[in-house]
DNA sequence: TATGAACTCTCATCCTACTAGAGGGTCAAG
DNA sequence: CTTGACCCTCTAGTAGGATGAGAGTTCATA
């Protein structure tokens, strides 16, 4: 199949599947007579995995080590394990950070009613 | 006072303060003898009114919305609270998305017990 | 057979919000 | 006079692509 077809199945971008093999994350694929990037199968569950995985949000380094685990079947499984409890861990510091963002933010009253900014709450806030 | 000090105050990198000087996000402050930027009162608080904005999330473009604002003290107060909304929206929407994430990570069992990565629920659940 | 739309190619540049490094100048203390 | 802590400018790099130019290819239809 044609990047375009690939790109649709996956879900990804046309310029993100070139991206990905510029990248070394997916194999270069055979050109046919017009030099059209030709892809089978085994590409399109890669880019899938990757996909799936950006969706989860690991990073592209991630991605290239659960990768390179996923490729050696006979390879501790540890790996991957620490992997994922160490974006887990990042998650939750995330989601922490966000809490306590939203809270700040939403303790200014949500809207503000002055009508000029000088008795604006947001800049108020904001200069402190 | 000079760069250095500036930057500890605030909690910025000098090259931080640097760059929203060249972005003009700052009025490029008088420079002494030895061509050193040498700051006074408003810098100060303009660049803590910009670092408490960052922390609290905003871009670097809402910041400037935000400074716009505060430099007209006369302008309506309603743009500010409109910006403040988006990005609360904007914080409300990423607090969804990672905490549906980390469900979906965290149903992989958060550590497999597998020794291989052929067993490997990590490897497992991204390939699908 | 010709034409036009849709698709693809490479290469280059841009984006956010900084960060790092090279190679040099300034300043105060000892 | 030297040492160390500052500071300067300028360039380039980061993640993860997005965007666009300019050209070639493929395919269905007239």
């Amino acid at each position: 199949m044609k990047i375009g077809e690939i790109a649709k199945r996956t879900g990804l971008k046309i310029e993100t599947v070139r991206f990905y093999e510029a990248e070394g994350l997916v194999p270069a694929p055979i050109r046919s007579g017009g030099n059209y990037r030709l892809y089978d199968r085994s590409h399109l569950d890669r880019l899938a995995f990757i996909k799936r995985s950006r969706d989860l949000g690991f990073t592209l380094d991630q991605v290239r080590a659960l990768l390179r685990l996923s490729d050696d079947p006979r390879g501790s499984c540890a790996q991957a394990d620490q992997i994922a409890a160490v974006h887990i861990a990042e998650i939750d510091r995330k989601l922490a950070d966000l809490s306590a963002l939203r809270e700040e933010i939403a303790r200014w009253g949500g809207t503000c009613t002055a009508r000029t900014v000088s008795d604006c709450k947001v800049i108020d806030a904001l200069s402190q």
